[in-house]
RNA sequence: CGGGGCGUAGCGCAGCCUGGUAGCGCGUCUGCCUUGGGCGCAGAAGGCCGGCGGUUCGAAUCCGCCCGCCCCGACCA
């Protein structure tokens, strides 16, 4: 059956992201490459609106994109105890190349702070080459044991951001204003609500002295990491010997951070906003927002309304709005509405003999399904009010959701059976406050309950210091504890 | 990497237990009819039955190995 092809997410929700993804075309697996996904012209053109919101940003904040390669001399991701046993078990390593054994290995980039640095200690030599400030859109490679469309994929598209700096201070400010800007393109352009945090000792990137992540709720309450920032201190520039002369003369090893999100934003996306009828995208976010869909009964009707139809988009256009006509033959009308519905297009407006009468248009919103009647020439400034509010409204909703499902726990018993029957498929997912200490045995215990600490929030919306759940030690503030992708 | 499921036409699946001419629905193509939520009728095309090997007169079907996908665990953006 070609109809209703989407598992309602009631019923299995993994099963329901894997159709939303198969029915709006975005991507599939490589099939002949374990873990890999291609993806499809559809789900590719969301990341370019990705891609677009975030370089506006880092360009904005002093940064300049460049390009390391993406074979990395294996004995470079050694120089960072930390890091090489973080990544050892997901490497994909290059043994051969031209025919012959290398003499030594090339390993696929998982990512880049180690040949970076190589290079960073060739440019900097000043404190007047300080702050050097890089960022590198690319691809990686993680073997990752189990992969998910999006979510988890053996090679992912990201970017990594690079810097170094003169003082601790002013990489922590750094780290912490991209932080800020991945929370506002998640919020504001992907209306994806997030929680800024600092990562436990446990949790944080290997080679790190701190990371910090936004972590974002899934429909199934399930939490997803959907970006992380990372003070590097001196870890990597004593590794890779970058270092400086400061305005005092006195040589110093550079403070450097390192940041990223990747494709599996795309898959928060689809998690956050979509329904049983498939995708949804924002209209902030989208590659196009607004779809006309001529209607005619007879061949002779046919020139009037497309040509209408064509007049209907070129002014909402000029207002504002990336907008396409379906004039396709060979499909009917219903057939178009569903084709748009599953691609998550945040507007459709329907154009035919009854609307052409009466000088109307009937604009569709794929959000909540309501269908309204707009006359023609007013049509262009109701659908970019109607897009704006939209917006609004999906980030509200949004948030709306992560608010019903966190929940605050005062024990460790608590914790449990909140989290006890939590799953992926069956949902139920919260966010639990609760005082832990930051503590590799706290986290530990955690990890028994197939939760994790997500992150320490960097505001405390709840009541400050209280008893660790676990040592009874007086700790600050409420962590987030979750489930997650 | 352990446990489970699956791999047959572009897509979704049946057939396998009990070996004997490869089927159904959707889609595609042609024609007619239609077009306000996946129209209808008639006809047609489309297959290394995931791969390799074994058993057999004969394998989609039985056996072994391998590959891939999905789900559940252990590990992670």
């Amino acid at each position: 059956m070609s109809k209703n092809r989407i598992t309602p997410r009631s019923e299995d929700f993994a099963a329901w992201y894997q159709d939303v993804i198969a029915q709006a075309d975005m991507a599939e697996p490589a099939e002949v490459v374990k873990g890999c996904m291609v993806i499809k012209p559809h789900g590719y053109a969301v990341w370019e609106k990705i891609q677009a919101a975030l370089d506006k940003r880092f360009k904005a904040t002093g940064h300049k994109n460049a390009y390391f390669p993406m074979l990395i001399p294996e004995s470079f991701l050694k120089r960072e105890a930390e890091h090489v046993e973080g990544f050892s078990p997901e490497l994909a390593v290059v043994t051969i190349a031209g025919g012959e054994e290398l003499e030594e290995r090339y390993v696929l980039r998982p990512t880049s702070e180690t040949i970076i640095g190589h290079f960073f200690a060739k440019w900097i030599q000043s404190w007047r080459d300080l702050p050097l400030l890089i960022n590198q859109w690319a691809n990686v490679i993680r073997w990752e044991k189990r992969t998910r469309l999006f979510l988890r994929t053996t090679e992912f598209l990201w970017q990594e951001g690079h810097t170094a700096h003169a003082t601790e201070e002013e990489a922590r400010q750094e780290a912490r204003r991209m932080l800020e800007v991945y929370a506002d393109v998640a919020e504001n352009v992907m209306g994806m609500p997030v929680v800024k945090g600092l990562k436990t000792r446990t949790e944080k990137f290997a080679g790190a002295e701190k990371s910090y992540s936004i972590e974002a709720m899934m429909q199934n309450g399930l939490a997803l990491q959907a970006g992380t920032s990372h003070e590097l201190g001196q870890n990597f520039g004593r590794a890779f010997d970058v270092k400086f002369q400061n305005q005092a003369g006195q040589l110093d090893y550079v403070w450097q951070t390192s940041w990223g999100v990747s494709t599996r934003l795309i898959g928060g996306l689809i998690m956050t906003h979509s329904d049983d009828k498939g995708l949804v995208l924002p209209p902030n976010l989208t590659p196009l927002q607004a779809v006309v869909i001529p209607i005619y009964r007879k061949d002779t009707d046919r020139e009037a309304i497309v040509n209408r139809a064509h007049q209907a988009a070129a002014a909402l256009h000029n207002a504002g709005v990336t907008v396409e006509v379906d004039d396709r033959e060979g499909f009917t009308p219903g057939n178009k509405f569903f084709h748009w519905e599953q691609r998550g297009i945040p507007v459709t407006v329907e154009l035919g003999p009854r609307d052409l009468e009466q000088g109307v248009v009937v604009v569709k919103r794929r959000d909540t399904g309501g269908k309204e009647a707009v006359a023609q020439d007013s049509a262009g400034g109701y659908v970019t009010g109607l897009l704006e509010r939209m917006q609004g409204e999906m980030f509200a909703r949004a948030r709306q959701r992560l608010k019903d499902n966190t929940v605050v726990a005062n024990s460790f018993e608590e914790v449990r059976e909140i989290l006890e029957p939590v799953s992926a498929e069956r949902g139920g997912g919260k966010f639990v406050m609760a005082h832990l200490k930051d503590d590799p045995a706290t986290d530990a215990k955690i990890k028994a309950l197939k939760a994790t600490v997500r992150c320490i929030p960097l505001t405390d919306e709840y009541d400050g210091p209280g008893k660790c759940i676990v040592t009874v030690e007086t700790v600050p503030q409420r962590v987030v504890i979750a489930k997650a992708y």
